[in-house]
DNA sequence: GTGTTTATCGTCAGGCAGACGACTATGATC
DNA sequence: GATCATAGTCGTCTGCCTGACGATAAACAC
């Protein structure tokens, strides 16, 4: 195949981002509004161009940073916390998704902890975390205003990013990619109900991560800020992999 | 963001393809000769443009069949099988990765089961099965030719296919796409030996797989291909998720 | 104090995996 | 044809992990 300059048509290239938090016991995804067709007024992911001279997980950190105010984790520096995480998540090109022209976007996926609030270029109405739920439902909306099918593509980008959610946490410590850098076990089990819609047993949760090594290591305090028992704060350990892996429950 | 039409760099879109297989008990991956600059001579990936009008898994598809004249598997006809296994596996768009000009490529993963022999545009002697640490070996090559490293970022696409292979046959059914259509137990348990590069208990390996419901189905026949015993013959099952999954033993 | 909430420790039974013995059925070799 | 090598298949045993769930501890609200 020579690489002859007319042989290949050209196409616009995006980035896609879900960025999923867990807020009020539910998991959320941020969500704009299209000003200006197509699909205007409708709800839709955050995204936009790849830059000429950017490569791709730098034009995903750019658009989360522009959206969100967050910056990345930075691997080389897990000390100052609070950045979130981002992984590549995959890439749709069907070349009907863009009734404009070919887009080839690469989506992206973004685990934060709960944030202040959204806010889209300073635009806070056009912004909004929205129960992954509501946002992929088929039927219609609720009362008020309904929020899906999301434009384009993106209920199915949702989708796909919300499963590789669910199910990497099961075997990686990616669960506190939503809490904040220091957090008690209750609220990590919190993310994992959040996150797969399930109740989990306190005390069988308790063992499973605190007997992990590497998981979660103690920062010596404690805090009451869910009420009860003061619970012990941990952070994040170095191990990345869990073995064995949590097991999420049936259904 | 506005969509103005001169806001946006144009790109040129390829698919890479990591086409593996098992051969002689070690896997191996499909690589092709360069014919011209840059990185002439030197082995890459299979891959090309996505057209105008072809999704990316279109394109994918279309690249296997002419490389390597496999169909892919259509998951809604399982009966005609010896189709190959075809997913995305991730989208590489460094500005740097070709020296020419700016190209995304998204990476495809293909399985296939041991195959005659390769064809690249019907000239054999510029494809070839060759096994990955061979492809991916950081020192020098042994004697004769070196096939290491491959052109462009391909070394890096590789590493991650057989990753992705690596720990997708843990809690999939995927192993059996290395298969033909009816394979013994043991052949399945040669191709984890393979993919994995370790050695698996026979008696463990068969009280797991056979006990899994819907993982294998038995054809009634046997055969003695691999020497000794005769043994039943299997084909793939319904069960594309393992749970509990295949454990990789440790190094 | 009493009740409520959350955290944490313990116990017990069942399931599954690793280690490995035993037996079976073929082809190859003497 | 007896013997051997090779694979396949069935069992057993032990230890680890999980799910179910009782019990205790330490805070706050009244």
């Amino acid at each position: 195949m020579p690489y002859d300059p007319s042989a290949f048509p050209p196409f616009a290239v995006t980035v896609d981002l879900v960025v999923l938090t867990v807020r009020r016991h539910s998991l959320c995804a941020l969500a704009v509004r299209r000003g200006e067709p197509p699909f205007q007024g409708r709800w839709a992911l955050p995204g936009g161009f790849v830059r000429a001279d950017e490569d791709l997980s730098q034009a995903a950190a750019r658009e989360l940073a522009e959206e969100t105010g967050l910056r990345v984790h930075d691997p080389a520096a897990p000390a100052q916390d609070n950045g979130a995480h981002l992984e590549q998540l995959a890439t749709y090109g069907d070349p009907e998704r863009d009734p404009r022209m070919r887009v080839v976007s690469v989506a992206h996926l973004a685990l934060a902890p709960d944030l202040p609030a959204p806010r889209a270029g300073g635009d806070a109405s056009n912004a909004r975390w929205a129960p992954v739920e509501e946002l992929l439902e088929e039927g219609l909306g609720r009362d008020g205003e309904q929020a899906a099918p999301l434009a384009f593509d993106h209920g199915r980008i949702l989708a796909d990013g919300v499963e590789r959610a669910r199910s990497k946490i099961e075997y990686s410590s990616l669960a506190t990619a939503f809490c904040p850098p220091e957090f008690t076990v209750g609220e990590l089990r919190r993310v994992y109900e959040a996150v797969w819609s399930v109740a989990l047993d306190p005390r069988n949760f308790h063992r499973k991560v605190t007997g992990t090594p590497g998981f979660l290591v103690p920062t010596g305090g404690t805090t009451t800020r869910q009420g009860g028992r003061p619970a012990q704060l941990f952070r994040a350990g170095g191990a990345t992999l869990l073995n064995p892996p949590m097991l999420r429950p049936e259904v």
